[in-house]
DNA sequence: GCGACAG
DNA sequence: ATCTTGTCGC
């Protein structure tokens, strides 16, 4: 569904931790922050990765806008970098893209286990992938990497979350309760409240938006099979 | 030097 | 992310 073979490698396995925070520096010009026409959206795919020894598990999970699953791809790839906080593309990127590659229905948007813009130098797993796909993306973190915001108090409750320069990034969202709220930045093509906005219709009674959910339950269970 | 640090 | 059982709270 997606032209792999014209993407740049280069953008994606980098020699060292200085090369690739170049490649960021220079791909988080290029993302596009405008809002999002959600009313116009049908079909929405959530990512997550599980490890198994040296190998990553990529599963997308794509669903309609009635919850309804429309298609499930996996695909197992060798991981080649390590986790480094803030660098996080470059290890999971690769599973994820080739798994993008056999997907049959494209999606309208794509929902990232991790930020979107709320990074250091404005360029989360979701905008990267975002922008060598040119694809709407967002990113749904579980945690705290950049930015800083108030912690909602009810259920359904957002607050803010700012850059160093008090520009708007994201928004922590309170999804259920006795939980830590979620941290969610648009990735490209998509704007905070666009992306805070289809989160929240994606919320189905669990502290994640129904996608990514999905596609977590599926990683876990390919994990289990291949033990 | 100290604290923070997506998955 | 991963290693892991029961258990306290909403």
């Amino acid at each position: 569904m997606f032209d792999i073979d014209k993407l740049d490698l280069e953008l994606l396995f980098p020699k060292d931790v200085h090369s690739a925070i170049e490649i960021q520096r220079e791909l988080s010009g290029i993302v596009k922050i405008h809002p999002l026409q959600t009313e116009r959206i049908e079909y929405i795919s959530g990512v997550d990765v599980s490890y198994s020894g040296n190998f990553a598990l990529s599963v997308i999970v794509t669903l309609d806008t009635t919850m309804n699953i429309v298609e499930i791809v996996s695909e197992r790839v060798k991981v080649e970098f390590p986790y480094i906080s803030g660098l996080l593309a470059f290890r999971e990127a690769p599973a994820i893209i080739k798994c993008l590659e056999k997907v049959l229905v494209k999606p309208d948007i794509i929902i990232f286990d991790g930020q979107g813009i709320a990074h250091p130098r404005g360029l989360g797993i979701a905008s990267h992938v975002g922008v060598l796909l040119d694809i709407p993306t967002i990113g749904v973190a579980k945690s705290r990497l950049y930015g800083t915001c108030k912690k909602p108090k009810q259920v359904g409750e957002s607050e803010p979350i700012l850059d160093e320069k008090g520009n708007l990034i994201g928004y922590s969202y309170l999804s259920k309760k006795s939980t830590n709220p979620l941290y969610i930045s648009p990735g490209h093509l998509c704007d905070p409240a666009s992306a805070l906005s289809l989160v929240k219709q994606l919320i189905n009674g669990y502290k994640l938006p129904e996608p990514t959910r999905l596609a977590h339950l599926y990683t876990q269970k390919l994990k289990a099979e291949l033990d």
